[in-house]
DNA sequence: CCGCTTATTTTGAGTAAGTCAAGATAAGCA
DNA sequence: TGCTTATCTTGACTTACTCAAAATAAGCGG
């Protein structure tokens, strides 16, 4: 199902600056908000930052993108939504992969004890060193 | 062992504001850096709040203290350090909880696939809606 | 297609969280 | 006790983001 209808589906109007966010995001996973603008201003040179704010929380509101923020980071944006997946993030250089969940079906939906929380999504962040930084200096962490 | 002695085993200086704030996060676990020079300055009211971000990043650096970044947050900061334990956080109140690992000892480290990476830590934050809050409004989500 | 309604975007100001750098202070050692 | 330099304080600054009001434009009824 393409962007415009699941904008429409959900009440919301179709707009080119929606659109525009909605792609960036899709073809460059895991971006910022500032990142997000300055790709949409190729196309769309006028686009005010605030406004990719106004649609990035929208959207995630709605669940057509999901937001996570890893330390030292502002908070990034992708269209995999829904399946759960998880984030690892190299300390050295900050790039960021996904990771399909550990142990099989979102089995890190039912931690052992939640104090009465009712779980709803659980964000795994993986912290390591990426091959590229670890090839550049193999010292420790860092 | 206590906080004097690990200060001095990473060659660091034991000072005042050192013992104070980790004491106040100690005995006040997940607090932001805020609530952690508020709650100091009720024994040392001249702390400057950039002492507390120096020392918070300090001793993060030396695993004498943990750190994590829900979303909507200042970073948060604990004493419970190298147990790879996890967090609850409610999305409605914000209040945070331990959470022990879900699947027996640390599986989180061992992602089915890191691209490479090499996982030091995992950070698996849940989001739910805690018992407080949901009795006083059981609705879906918010 | 036209005009209306109001959601969305823009503009501009403001805030929260945290960093940077220079000088003052004090911890640890001789 | 005095020296060295890590640590702390002060003050300015930045980044990431929010808030509110005015301008614009999407979607609808006619
Ligand atoms: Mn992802
Ligand atoms: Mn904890
Ligand atoms: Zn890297
Ligand atoms: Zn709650």
């Amino acid at each position: 199902m393409d962007f415009s209808t699941r904008l429409r589906d959900h009440g919301l109007r179709v707009t080119r600056q929606r659109l525009a966010v909605l792609g960036v995001v899709d073809s460059h996973p895991h971006s910022s908000a500032d990142a997000v603008a300055e790709k949409v201003r190729r196309d769309l040179p006028e686009l005010s930052l605030q406004s990719v704010y106004n649609v990035l929380n929208d959207l995630t509101a709605f669940d057509l993108l999901r937001r996570f923020s890893p330390p030292h980071s502002p908070a990034l944006y992708e269209t995999r939504v829904g399946d759960n997946h998880h984030h690892a993030v190299c300390t050295r250089c900050g790039r960021v992969e996904d990771v399909d969940c550990a142990v099989g079906h979102a089995p890190c939906l039912t931690p052992s004890d939640s104090h009465g929380m009712t779980i709803q999504i659980a964000d795994v962040l993986y912290q390591g060193i990426c091959k590229d930084c670890a090839e550049r200096s193999p010292g420790p962490a860092g």
